[in-house]
DNA sequence: TTGCAAGACAGACAGGTGTATGGTTTCGTC
DNA sequence: GACGAAACCATACACCTGTCTGTCTTGCAA
């Protein structure tokens, strides 16, 4: 051994490194030779090459700030863009000029946005007004997908139900009533994929 | 004007490192020049000075993938890990080994995890068996707020209300009694901020 | 035509960053 | 004590990447 107990301040640079890569930005390997003090940077390098080799992290060789988790560790996380409503269908404008961003997971696959929900007609399956619903974007859903379909000049969340060759769009709430579109009326804009629900504004 | 209409390029350019900082990886000068086919470096860098310029990017000035979103767009998004559940208030292993992670804003102040959500005591709040609970790791909370606290030796995620000189953790449902704890008993280990639910396995 | 502004190009330079080679210190083991 | 393993240091080198200078092209306007 030499210095300190081996393996030790290995683990310390693997936390800070995992540390600042879950903050979304990686460091170079003249950034964890200062974090530690280390007065060369093959100090800081021999570290990374080592967890490297022992399978611990992953690294783009020869990129800047290459160093990456190791596999079944996440990939990271993205923004995607949250609007407030879809007016006429012009979810391309609206996701161009968004209210917001909302974070997900990189690996997710697939295009993603997220809406604000108005309205009650979804209070049974949980998903409240003012929550935010993330959405995957697809042309098509099946039959029980919580889906955002544009009817008539606005984009609303419901149950998509497959009634024979009709398709009906079920709310969660006995107050409401289903609607019934034939194909040409009906524009699915994607299916969401989680709810959520901030709790900020209560303090 | 020059070869393209005026400002063509520069959106596009813009739309390009925007989409590469959401998913959260800075582009290089040079990325953006074989991105868009420029035959010299300085091409792609006088777009992007122009863009800070114009106030649309930020920069750090002279380092390896400096180029930011401006201000008023977000910061990026980070990963918080998600545990299960929490052992005889073994929170710090827990998080050091935790089941998963969860993205979030980088812009939150504090530290943050997630915690699986077991029970159905808090169904009342809209908070369901197999949510996700994103959680501000803090050693006090006010009345009324929604904590996850440690009694005995698991977690449990709870309404706090405080009765005089005790503390009671209030569920949201009727079928659950409200736990009135002594102050030395009782460990907060942060409050709710936000609720999660997927709907991915029901596809 | 001339001038000008904006876009694009070519080439070079400088600093950031990953990499390599060899040496030094410390500690445990034979 | 000799040896070896692990940690650390010093010093380069090479490539990545941001930056600068000067020139050319294009389209518009005086």
């Amino acid at each position: 051994m030499a210095y300190t107990t081996p393996g030790e301040t290995r683990s310390k640079v693997l936390a800070f490194v995992r540390e600042r890569l879950l903050k979304g930005e990686a460091p170079t390997v003249r950034e964890v030779q200062s974090a530690f003090g280390f007065r060369s940077v093959e100090s800081a390098r021999a570290h990374l090459e080592a967890l490297v080799e022992e399978g611990r992290l992953t690294k783009l060789p020869g990129q800047s700030r290459g160093y990456r988790l190791a596999e079944g560790t996440p990939a990271g996380a993205a923004l995607v863009p949250l609007v407030g409503r879809v007016a006429a269908g012009r979810l391309r404008e609206a996701l161009e000029d968004p209210d917001g961003y909302v974070a997900v997971r990189a690996d997710l696959r697939g295009e993603h946005f997220a809406l604000r929900v108005e309205g009650e007609s979804m209070v049974g399956a949980g998903i409240l007004p003012g929550d935010v619903v993330v959405v995957r974007r697809q042309p098509t859903a099946r039959d029980g997908d919580v889906v955002v379909a544009r009817v008539g000049d606005e984009a609303t969340v419901k149950t998509l139900r497959r009634r024979g060759g009709a398709v009906v769009l079920e709310p969660a709430n006995p107050a409401f009533s289903p609607i019934v579109v034939t194909r040409g009326d009906l524009a699915i804009l994607g299916r969401v994929v989680e709810v959520r629900r901030s709790l900020e504004q209560e303090r």
